[in-house]
Order: C-alpha cells, then structure tokens, then sequence
DNA sequence: TGATTTTTTGAGTAATTTATCTAAAATTTG
DNA sequence: CAAATTTTAGATAAATTACTCAAAAAATCA
C-alpha cells in the first residue's frame, strides 16, 4: 500500500477517455486542457503519472491495446469454434469499428497520422498490436481449416492480411463518414470470404 | 498577363508538395513554416494566395482530388475494356497508395483524422472524391457485367464497395509501415475478387 | 521615364499550447 | 497526533505557432 494521499482518479478511466479523445480527433487536436478537463483530472496529476502529453499518448496506446485488442485476439485463440470466432470477431468489428465518426480504430488512426517527432515509439505500438491481431486471424484461419471447417491450402496468410486490411479500411471509412452500406458491403463481403473456403 | 510583379512560385508545384507533407504527416503536424520552406514561397505570398492554412488545405484537397483521384475515375469509365482497367486501378494503387510511408492517400489521411474545428468542409470534399471513385468503381464493374466479362446479379455495388474498403485499408497500412506482404496479399484478394465472377 | 500594380522580403506580433512552479489541502502510515 | 506523500488549484514561464505589417522589387502601362 503506498504511504501519501491515494489518488482520486481511476487510471483506467483516465485512459479510456483519452483513448476516445485521440482516436476521434487525433494527436495534435487534442490538447491537454481539454484532456484534463475530459478525464477530471488536474494538470499536475497528469504531468506527475505520466510525464508529459506524449507519454500519457504512449501509455493510452497501450492501454488501448490490452483492452481492446488483446480481448478479440485472445477469443480468437480461445475459441472452440474457429470460424465462428472469426465471423464473431469481424461482425464485431463491425459493430465498434464501423460505427461512424464515434468508432474507429485508434490504431488505425495511429497508422494514418504517423508521429514524426518520435518515430518510433507511437507507430510502433501500433504496427506491434495490429501485427498481433494478424497473427491471430492467421493463426485461427489455419485452425479452422484443421477442424475441418475451412478448406485452405495456402491461402491462410493472405486471407488473414485480406481480413485486417478490410479492417483498417471499415474503421477509416467509418470514422471518416462514408456511408453505412459501404460499411456494411466490406463486412458482407469479408464473411462470405470465409464461406467461399468452407468445406464441403 | 497580369499587371504587377509576377509571382515566382508555380502553384501547381506548391499544391503538390503541400500534398505530400500533409498526406504523410497530417494537418496539424505541418507548420506554415515548413510549408513555406519545402514550397520555396514566402509567407506572406502563401496567405496573399490562400488566405490561411486551412484554405491551403482545402485548395490542397481539391488539388489533389483533380490531380490524382479524377485521372483514376475517368480511366475507369473510359476504358473499353472495363474489367482490364479495375485491374490496372487496383495494381495502380498497389504501387503508389500502397507504398511504404511516402504512399498513403491524401483522402484516407483526411478521413482517418477528421477535422474538428470546421467540421463540414475538409471531411466533405474527401467523403465526396471518395464517393466518386465508389461510383465509377460500381459503374465499371456493371459495364464489365454488360460486356460479359463478369457475371454479376446484384453483387456489383457490393463488391464495387469492398474494393474501395481494401484500398483505404491499403493506403493505411502503407501508410502506417505495416509490412508489404499484407499489403500485396490484399491487392492479390481484390484481383482475385474480380476472377472470382469471371464469365465461363 | 515615371506611375501603378502586385509580389516578395524580412522582421515582428499576438495568441495558443505545452509545461512548470508554488503553496495549501487531503489522506494515508508510523 | 505527527510525518510523509500525493493531489489540487491557480498562476505563470517558455516555446511554438499562425498570422501581419511596411518597405523594396519587378513587372505593366501611360
């Protein structure tokens, strides 16, 4: 138990508004009063937990992530039912991703903005977390396909990349306002992949 | 010819290299500044011309959308034959959109991000060019349909919507430095679409 | 040549934003 | 109760940023 004044504020929560602020308007558009106005805390806690802007930006993307993106990934890997978890993971993506300018995907924000100053650190997260969830999807694809489910030689890969690909773009399109059909078209289209290797 | 001293900058050469900066960095993280010093024109000449930054922006999103997204939907509805120019826009994407972090897509950037402070304008003329190539997209593919090349029931609109969905995706995680592979195994897909309802 | 128009030049300003400092209040452990 | 530690809260440096002003330069037209 630490010895001084316990902090009022919940850091999860802290992260998870800061997660909205920055996947809905991105990096710069946010700033810190707005932040500390959002999450209720003051500025010096901020500055005290986390450093400074970016560093409150890092630790958002990894928080993010193992809230986020680990859950889906871990189902994934959990599931019984290989292509059912599948068709649960992309209508699910669907559902939060695709859901207009309130969705989206903070990561694919991250890809698409990019961080110049710090190269390395933020995009990285990002490119790490989305490598993941690509591996997942590949890895169940493969697994289907040895339930029996999927016929696949060596499609697994490609269909995976396909899979995270329309992904990213669902979430762009999404955020961006583009049509719900549209949304609606790639999810259709991303389920039927998957029934086109069913087999027989 | 005009009367006063003539300006030294070429704006087509202005909108252009503006272009590259905010697709790969995005708007907020591109100062007049270094807009000025990459275009070689002066300050004071960039807001005699364009009023502000955002008027920049926004006559750089116009710009963009004449130079690079309308040669791409007026090939598609030319061409004679419809199915051969999809596969040379989804090949074509492949090589500039899809590559690396110098790629991108000035439109995905604006959709991915989003413009806060004025809402309507930047968003809408990236919605509207997308909307565009959604069109001409769905139009060569009926016109493929027609001149037998793809047997297609009702799919067209459906498939015209996934293959725009797979470029924004593309351009992103081009974008975002996401391995080539993926990037070639989407492309492969989307290709693969289009053989996928080739006529017997 | 000289007047006029427009652009460039180069420094300068105003405002926003990040980040820090100071001091007091709060809440735990010893 | 006292000591330690942290959060508040407000004010304020410091830096970056968008944007402007006044005069010089280069063209056209009289």
């Amino acid at each position: 138990m630490p010895r001084g004044r316990p902090p009022k504020f919940d850091e999860t929560h802290v992260l998870d508004t800061a997660a909205d602020l920055f996947k809905r308007h991105g990096y710069d558009a946010v700033s810190v009063a707005e932040l500390c106005d959002a999450t209720g805390l003051a500025m010096q806690s901020l500055y005290n937990r986390f450093g400074d802007k970016a560093g409150l930006y890092r630790k958002t993307l990894d928080h993010y992530g193992k809230t986020a993106n680990d859950p889906q990934i871990a189902a994934l890997h959990a599931a019984d039912d290989p292509l059912a978890a599948l068709q649960r993971f992309i209508r699910g993506w669907r559902h939060h991703a695709g859901a207009g300018p309130d969705g989206g995907c903070l990561f694919a924000q991250a890809l698409a903005r990019g961080d110049r100053l710090n190269p390395d650190a933020p995009d990285a997260t990002a490119r790490a977390y989305t490598a993941r969830l690509r591996k997942a999807l590949a890895a169940t694809l493969r697994r289907a396909a040895d339930h029996g489910q999927l016929t696949l030689d060596t499609d697994a890969p490609r269909l995976a990349d396909t899979l995270l690909t329309l992904t990213l773009g669902v979430a762009v399109a999404g955020r961006g306002g583009m049509p719900a059909p549209l949304i609606d078209h790639a999810i259709t289209t991303a389920l039927g992949l998957l029934d086109d290797h069913a087999a027989a």
